[in-house]
DNA sequence: AGTGCAGTTGACTTT
DNA sequence: TAAAGTCAACTGCAC
């Protein structure tokens, strides 16, 4: 039988700056395996459209590894089961993979794979991939080791690897993709989204360097501009397409090119560089949330702050939820971020913070449920950003100020002329522009001549905005004076707090702790 | 030309 | 990444 070195494909589809890679290469014969979970595919988070885009990832990965001599050989099952029936028919000497910060399923799955291989007597090489640091004790010195990180060099990509051939007389059993029906999901026909694979990735970093990202400190908060001017990285940043670190050093380079020609009396928009750093800063903001998981996997079930228990969990309307998801809370900017998001499997961290907060204070949910609900239909779903995400709007963290945004004033903000809002609701089509963002406020008349009957055309508001913030904030605030509650954030923030405007002296007391915009990174995101 | 005042702006506080 | 409210400084303008 031959000896191979199993590199394990997870959420790092990708051939370049994968250390895991490139270790195993060192050792011997390389075999690469992805393992095709149903049970991981049906828990309640996971959604086709994921699996589409790591299926087109998979595609392209294989294609990669080829230009090196070698085949993807994919699987379908239980992780354990592949490999013990793997090991009849090669001796696995090495399995190598990456650092992996999930929800609790693919965390048991490691453990059991883990014990597994120990009985085996098969030792597993586990390589970080990005800026998270394993059994962190505090967030003292996690800035600088971030940057250390990402300082690295790019892991090396041999020309050529000795990769595993199944002997013709003993072939490995033949797994083509399963079809997504094979494992009972059914494909939504009518969502649009970005297409998964490396080369992919490469080039929407290349796009956003070179002129997409311009403007991207002031684009990014508009849905209308966010579109084109974000970044777009995300979901391949999420299933591995990418590392931070290459786009960090991408970026980095950028800089550098903008500093060089303004030394050589070269013309170039403040703007950009001044975008590259926001972008930058928030490459990092992505570590630190993912952090905030790894450090404490509990946080994908219960709150943060364990003061904030059963504050919501007994009011749960099912009614509200439901019609949050559907886009049909008579609040226009949120329905149309909804049906956007629907659409396009994407939308920009700004809305999708006011999404959640009209969740969380408006309505009231609990954040468990629409927190599933946003996994699915975000393709970009990163755990480690998720959760802790979902827990800040909802203001269970015990650390960070409450915010409530009102669906309005954002609809003003960032939609100023109300061609989102008609784009994405044609119930509003008609409506002129003082009533676009608060059709409820038309008279009966106007309700006629605009073609949009309220109640009929078009939802009556879920909920009052004013009577249903001023309740929530009652009942958040009173909650968090409680010595519990104080008690509890201080432990919160000795563990998970942002050091970031900690040393030396602030000059000013910061009014809010700035955690940074980031969903994501998706950010915008 | 200085005064009073309503309305605006921005910094800061509170929730 | 919030929003609403306070307060003081500032502005434009009438007299």
């Amino acid at each position: 039988m031959q000896t191979v070195q199993l590199v394990w494909f997870k959420r790092d589809l990708r051939v370049a700056d994968h250390q895991a890679l490139a270790q195993a290469a060192k050792l011997g014969t390389v075999l690469p395996l992805y393992v095709f979970e149903p049970d991981l595919w049906r828990q309640p988070e996971m959604d086709p459209t994921h699996f589409q885009f790591v299926c087109q990832s998979l595609q392209q990965l294989d294609r990669g590894l080829n230009d090196l001599g070698l085949r993807l050989h994919s699987f379908t099952g239980d992780v354990v089961e592949v490999l013990r029936g793997l090991q009849s028919q090669v001796v696995i000497e090495s399995v190598h993979s990456h650092e992996e910060t999930g929800g609790k399923w693919t965390y048991d799955r490691d453990l059991r794979v883990k014990a597994w291989l120990q009985a085996s007597g098969i030792p597993w090489f586990e390589y970080p991939q990005n800026g998270v640091v394993r059994g962190l004790r505090n967030r003292d010195r996690w800035a600088a080791t971030w940057k250390e990180r990402m300082s690295q060099p790019i892991a090396p990509t041999p020309a050529r690897i000795e990769g595993f051939v199944p002997k013709s007389s003993t072939p490995l059993p033949a797994t083509p993709l399963p079809e997504a029906n094979d494992l009972q999901l059914s494909l939504t026909k009518d969502a649009d989204c970005q297409i998964g694979g490396e080369s992919q990735a490469a080039a929407m970093l290349n796009s956003f360097l070179e002129t997409r990202g311009s403007q991207y400190r002031s684009a990014m908060s508009s849905p209308i501009t966010a579109q084109e001017q974000c970044s777009r990285l995300s979901p391949y940043i999420a299933w591995g397409c990418i590392t931070i670190k290459q786009v960090y050093q991408a970026v980095r380079a950028k800089q550098m090119g903008i500093a060089e020609a303004k030394n050589m009396g070269v013309a170039c928009s403040p703007a950009f560089s001044r975008s590259l750093s926001s972008f930058q800063s928030r490459l990092s903001w992505h570590c630190h949330f993912i952090q905030k998981l790894d450090d404490e996997p509990e946080l994908e079930f219960r709150n943060l702050c364990r003061a904030y228990d059963g504050m919501r969990e007994d009011d749960f309307r099912s009614d509200h939820f439901e019609q949050w998801c559907r886009g049909l809370t008579g609040f226009p900017m949120i329905d149309a971020c909804m049906r956007y998001l629907h659409r396009h499997r994407w939308i920009n961290f700004r809305m999708r913070a006011m999404l959640m907060s009209f969740a969380a204070y408006h309505l009231w949910l609990h954040w468990r449920e629409p927190a599933l609900f946003l996994a699915k239909f975000f393709l970009d779903f990163e755990p480690g950003i998720h959760f802790p995400q979902v827990q800040m709007q909802s203001g269970v963290t015990g650390i960070n100020t409450i915010r409530i945004y009102s669906p309005v004033k954002q609809a003003m903000d960032q939609d100023p002329n109300g061609e989102f809002v008609r784009r994405w609701i044609p119930e509003l089509e008609h409506v002129p522009k003082p009533f676009i963002f608060e059709p409820w406020k038309m008279s009966i008349d106007d309700q006629t001549r605009y073609r949009c009957r309220i109640g009929v055309d078009y939802p009556v508001p879920i909920v009052d905005h004013r009577t249903a913030v001023a309740s929530a904030k009652d009942r958040i605030y009173t909650l968090r004076r409680s010595e519990q509650a104080i008690s509890g954030a201080q432990q919160v923030y000795e563990k998970h707090g942002s050091r970031k405007n900690r040393d030396p002296l602030p000059k000013r007391r910061p009014r809010s702790s700035p955690e940074s915009q980031l969903w994501l990174p998706g950010m915008e995101e």
